[in-house]
DNA sequence: TTGTTTTACTGAACACCGTTCATTAAGTTT
DNA sequence: AAACTTAATGAACGGTGTTCAGTAAAACAA
């Protein structure tokens, strides 16, 4: 039943966007009454964090392959172009993940949990990048909040219209995205 | 009365959040019918987009003393740290500038005026370094995302209370947004 | 088989939301 | 005094998340 619920929510949520993702609607694809779906769910908060957790397995998968790249700074590099390539595919699951408030308002001692082992990944990387001699006398905590933070930051204005300043320059958001993804990566080389 | 509804507006916002401020309490608040606020501005968004402009005017005016530094890459990084001070200090300012929806759905074809402004500025600034000899060979657009991108990355993660990622760390927000935005003058340096 | 208890589900009700619109009241012209 | 214009209303529409008394079916006990 829990994932029958899930499978209409996500299927709302993918095609037709968060806001028209009600509990009435999620109900009356399954052919449900509302009260039902409370059997269930605590609240509404508690369906979405379901498939925030679901939208960082599908990312991890993703980047599953890159664990045959021998080389920690070129795993790091291609981490990067997965995750923003993730942003571009799956707006809105990465809009969920990383944006939006309703999954975080959870008592997260539970389950932020994917989220976590994604994150353990990164500073995973980028040690390894240390112990290849790059990076040197920098924290990993704050390198690895940089980095994340940067292409966060460029796939948040992309998800929320902001990459429309650019509008007059006639600049493609994927260009800006490609543009932007290359001068941080060079950045990062010569840091 | 444009300006009544406005202030209302604000000051709900400011100390209730965004959910809070509904049509209904704002005319509560100005002592007048819900239909009234109508007859002032065409939609709620309007009036989100009106104190999104007014976010910027805010930030702007912290901005106004850089123009004093005569150093254009100095002046970079000071507007840096000056636009992370005021998302620290104006969250929900800052979230309804840079992350929200709600004020972007408007037909910007008239206003999306004072955020033109500001990345005019920034780019004006980048512009100068340039001609001191820095980011040569470099795009002005690419890299005036790159560096927006990467600020706003950290204060976007910050307002959604993503940097509770690494709360087993024991890492303040604060130290997060500082040694985040250090690392990435750093890198900023080295281009 | 009958009675009892557990389980699964319902759907009306509550308190909100943004938005519309016929109606009213007040002020201004003619 | 009559006609017109303007400003404001507040009930109504169709939506939202959430709760809860009530129901019906299934499982168990006598």
């Amino acid at each position: 039943m829990r994932s029958l619920i899930l499978d209409a929510a996500r299927s709302i949520f993918l095609e037709k966007g968060y806001e028209q993702t009600s509990i009435r609607n999620i109900a009356e694809r399954i052919e449900y009454s509302p009260g039902t779906i409370y059997l269930y769910f605590k609240e509404k908060d508690d369906i979405f964090h379901a498939l925030h957790e679901e939208g960082f397995s599908r990312m991890l998968e993703q980047m599953q392959p890159l664990q045959f790249v021998s080389d920690p700074f070129e795993r790091l590099k291609a981490m990067g172009r997965v995750y923003m390539e993730f942003a571009k595919n799956n707006k809105d699951f990465y809009d969920l993940m990383f944006i939006m408030q309703a999954p975080m308002k959870m008592e997260k001692n539970d389950e932020w949990v994917m989220g976590d082992r994604t994150l353990g990944y990164l500073k995973q990387v980028i040690s390894e990048c240390m112990a290849t001699g790059r990076f040197q006398g920098r924290d990993v905590n704050f390198l690895s909040f940089t980095i994340w933070a940067s292409l966060h930051g460029m796939c948040a204005l992309y998800c929320r219209e902001r990459c429309q300043a650019y509008h007059d320059e006639h600049i493609e958001h994927t260009a800006l995205l490609n543009g932007g993804f290359q001068n941080f990566v060079d950045m990062l080389e010569k840091l």
